[in-house]
DNA sequence: AATTCGGGAGAACAGTTGTTAACTGCATGG
DNA sequence: CCATGCAGTTAACAACTGTTCTCCCGAATT
């Protein structure tokens, strides 16, 4: 009897954990095609073999990585386009959410920015299908917005992509800002608001020209 | 008086530039964190000593490319920006450029965006240097735009650095997209153009709330 | 014509890499 | 309670890495 049928499986996925947060941490300074095997279970304490127990290779790891990173970003842009008061408000709630979020996971963010375009293929598009799945949510929840009426569906996603890639772009820009100065970081705030702002003044606009008049 | 420059800086200058092109080529498939010096000897074939020659590491092959690759993207930049025509027209001419330079030296387009946040520090802070200069010059640009009265010159610069990032978004989507098919090239200039036309409305109505007359 | 200079070659170095094989010990399921 | 399964180990492998030192030879200088 004895007892739990778990001490087993779950030193694996401890381990296995273990591999993710190291690989993490080594990708600060470094690309993952770079990253070596031995690397990752030097910094663990396990023989490099054991590695095999949990990923075929590092390609592999990585590509567990971005599950990992890209399910901790999932909620943050889904609350960060929610809608919730007036215009203005927004648009400092989401930058304050998304300094939050570098804030709590500098790593992961570091890692989606880097490997996005990074040497390893099967990465970057594990990748680059999941920034998909969030454009399109995105989308679907900007349709659900009253500023959206009348807009065609591909212009939803082409706004949605604009607004996911600029939330990328202002990641990244957190993560290079030093820690340390708050100015820097303030600095970053005050240009990524105003882009916020200049799109959504021409989303405001972007029926204009057509023939329903619907300002305002 | 310098003599001629000699057959032998010549030389030299030659199989620098085959370094170069050779390293580029390598990176199509790999980050330069991975590159290894005797790999870009061995493609250029010569030894691996010869490389010390020319770079003191990979680190500093990396930011000479840098100047190379973003040299090569000054004069498209500018010309992009530059005032010419109507609005819709400019858009237009704007994304066909970028559509060339990348099919024009694709390598480049591809370590730039792979670089930018890459794991080689030096090679990052070339890149963002540069890119700010960029920046700095659309804002300049800009300026001089009859569009652009009465705004600040830090909004002016904050719109340069969304119409650069934009570009190189842009320049990267044209780089995924199969050579081979047409179509997938065309969506990429769809949803370019409308992201494009979008900021542009934005910026027209951008001094709307401001003191001048205005709806609202 | 003689000498210097410098790009490149060659060999050797100490480390590192990914991957294989055969092993050990312990939690697990019968 | 015992036999199986499996995470992890140890040893060894061929291949590869960056770097140093010594040498070579043709162009440049005098």
């Amino acid at each position: 009897m004895s007892h739990t049928p778990g001490i087993r499986q779950a030193q694996k996925q401890r381990t296995r954990q273990a591999l993710l947060d190291a690989a993490l941490e080594l990708l600060e300074g470094q690309s993952l095609s770079s990253l070596g095997l031995r690397e990752v279970t030097r910094a663990v304490g396990i023989a490099p073999t054991a590695f095999y127990r949990h990923f075929r290779s590092v390609e592999d790891l990585g590509v567990a990585l971005v599950e990992e990173a890209l399910g901790s970003l999932h909620p943050m842009i889904r609350t960060t386009v929610s809608p919730a008061g007036e215009g203005e408000e927004r648009i400092a709630r989401a930058i304050e959410l998304i300094a939050g979020h570098v804030d709590a996971h500098p790593a992961h963010v570091r890692f989606v920015a880097r490997e996005r375009h990074g040497g390893v293929r099967p990465v970057r598009e594990a990748i680059q299908e999941q920034l998909a799945r969030f454009t399109a949510e995105v989308g679907e929840a900007l349709a659900g917005d009253a500023e959206s009426a009348g807009w065609s569906e591909e212009d939803l996603l082409m706004l949605a992509q604009l607004y996911v890639d600029q939330m990328l772009i202002t990641a990244s820009l957190f993560l290079e800002a030093p820690a340390s100065s708050p100015e820097a970081r303030e600095r970053v705030s005050r240009v990524a608001a105003r882009q916020l702002r200049l799109i959504h003044v021409g989303r405001q606009h972007w029926l204009d020209g057509t023939g329903a008049a619907g300002s305002r």
